[in-house]
DNA sequence: AAATTGAAGTTAAACGTTTTCCTAAAAATG
DNA sequence: CATTTTTAGGAAAACGTTTAACTTCAATTT
């Protein structure tokens, strides 16, 4: 390797016959020059192709103009959506976005997050975390948000109600005619649990049954695997909801292979409006939880607290049902 | 906002009775210690909550752990994958991995990069960038790769080979019977030229023709948009190229909601062969172009470059035909 | 014309680490 | 027991910036 140390302020100053100060000043336009120093100057800087080390500009302001965002999992498309809103809210107010993917291991988060912090001027975590991490965030000396937690008084959370989201897609499906519910949850989510209050908070006054069942990871494949489980019972569920449109895609594409119709035979209801849930056959109902405009509030939450405006600590986002094709039985 | 300064070394230092020297050789575990130094810091740090500033040690070590990793659009399953095989070599040889979206924007890159660069200790970029641009980042003091970009002399390149691929497509389209090609490109990347080229290269000598299209963006929504244009003509092609999985799937999906029978009236066909392509109907033919494993060999390369290994600038994987039902289409 | 103000530049400390020498004491050697 | 070697720990410089405080010197005011 034939590694050229990067040039420096000092470089600079030298080449142009000026103080580092002075150079520092130029850079970040903080006053105006004779036409003699601003002329050398840009020559400097320009023929050593000098930009400032964003390392060290940050060591002394304090100040990264960068935050960070830990997502489960980039595979997963809601969390794509959620980077992309909140990327285009810090590019248009001058922060960078890094992003920073956990491989939905809990365990990993916290080295991951101790590498982060110190790069950055605030934080957004989307996942639930264990509690140590959580209040050793909270003690950081950074703006720090949360993406899919229960609200808490100490830290900003934004996201839609998960309790609420299950409950409009169940009342939506009881009002439609299904009688038997299977809901294939991710117990290891700590959310599954709201999830699953809202359903029943619906469905026990409606006097229909719910079948609960799990899958080990949120994918398509482990909805595959899971969804013969459901249909092979002699109580067969009618609709089956998934713990995301992820598993809802995977469960339905199987029942399908195997032979059943859906929505005839078995209908089927996915959870996040990832894009792709419209391109699906038949196009999956499901419930939209704002992805995009979670990512968007949160960066402009933020940067509010980074900027020292004082923010609301919690911010609960209005879930929208999707109904298509999916869910669409003539009951008779 | 409260904001508590984080608690640095010398805090430690103070604390524990010893010099911040020792501190920083504690935490580094660069020698041994005489129980009571070694007692006094182990209470101290976890009292205070300490942890090392990253910053200020990759100020003086010049190195970072981090390495940058830079692709148009996150929300292309594609990229995603790329991401997943990147981020788990680096985590697994102790990098952190830190992924920005360039949002398609081509002419935001150079300040994006010039903000990631002194941050990491190496650079990916998963997209053709202006000329200037890539000269400035091989100029860099650090290992720079790129991903789908032709192959040069002085930088690392993964990815696999963009005529291949168009090529093997067309091959076996050709050997299945198709007669008349479309092709619907996005000619603002520059590897569209190259898959024209493959698939000239193997469709004239068949006497085969080829119409091309072309698309604003790489995106499902742009697929719908534009596949009526070319189902429109007199001359409709039998069988459609789409720039990647999401445009394919995109026009398949508009097609039959034209009233389109695929594969029998229009066969589709795409590039990629991301995970959904699968779940779609028809399940799409697509050439797979090692998504996950282009990550997962880039970050092996230039991490080897980044620990002085020498490694070879150039290197190309080899495309998979994936054959689904989209293509498969009895000729009579 | 003397005094004041303002503009253009400079000096030096600071940010939180690592690391190269040093020193002093302890341990090993003869 | 005197000498040498090893070990544990410390002092201070360095990394590339910003910024507060200061100096000049020219322009304005009285």
């Amino acid at each position: 390797m034939n590694r050229r140390r990067r040039p420096t302020i000092r470089d600079v100053a030298e080449k142009a016959g000026v103080s580092i100060a002075t150079v520092s000043k130029y850079v970040n336009g903080q006053q105006s020059f004779s036409q003699a120093v601003e002329d050398k100057l840009r020559d400097a800087i320009d023929a050593l192709g000098y930009s400032q080390n964003a390392l060290a500009r940050a060591m002394v302001t304090g100040r990264t103009t960068a935050i960070g965002l830990a997502v489960m999992d980039l595979a997963n498309p809601h969390y794509s959506n959620v980077v992309k809103g909140a990327n285009r809210v810090a590019l248009a107010n001058g922060y960078n976005l890094f992003v920073v993917d956990m491989e939905e291991s809990i365990a990993a988060v916290r080295p991951l997050l101790e590498a982060l912090a110190p790069r950055t001027d605030g934080l957004i975590v989307s996942a639930r975390i264990p509690n140590d991490v959580t209040d050793w965030l909270a003690e950081l000396d950074k703006p720090v948000a949360f993406l899919g937690q229960p609200e808490r008084d100490d830290v900003l959370t934004v996201g839609t109600d998960s309790v609420q989201v299950a409950a409009l897609l169940a009342q939506y499906l009881v009002r439609q005619g299904f009688k038997r519910f299977g809901y294939v949850g991710y117990s290891r989510a700590s959310s599954n649990a709201d999830r699953l209050r809202g359903l029943r908070r619906v469905l026990e006054p409606a006097g229909v049954e719910l079948l609960v069942f799990d899958v080990d990871e949120p994918t398509n494949e482990a909805g595959e695997r899971a969804v013969a489980r459901v249909l092979l019972r002699p109580d067969r569920p009618d609709v089956i909801i998934g713990w995301n449109d992820l598993v809802a895609i995977g469960m339905m594409n199987e029942a399908r292979s195997l032979g059943f119709k859906v929505p005839d035979d078995v209908a089927f209801a996915g959870i996040d409006n990832i894009p792709i849930s419209r391109y699906v056959t038949p196009p999956l109902t499901t419930v939209d939880v704002c992805s995009q405009a979670t990512g968007e509030v949160v960066m402009k939450k933020i940067i509010a607290m980074i900027e020292d405006k004082p923010q609301p600590t919690g911010l609960t986002l209005e879930p929208a049902l999707i109904i298509r094709e999916s869910t669409q039985r003539q009951f008779t």
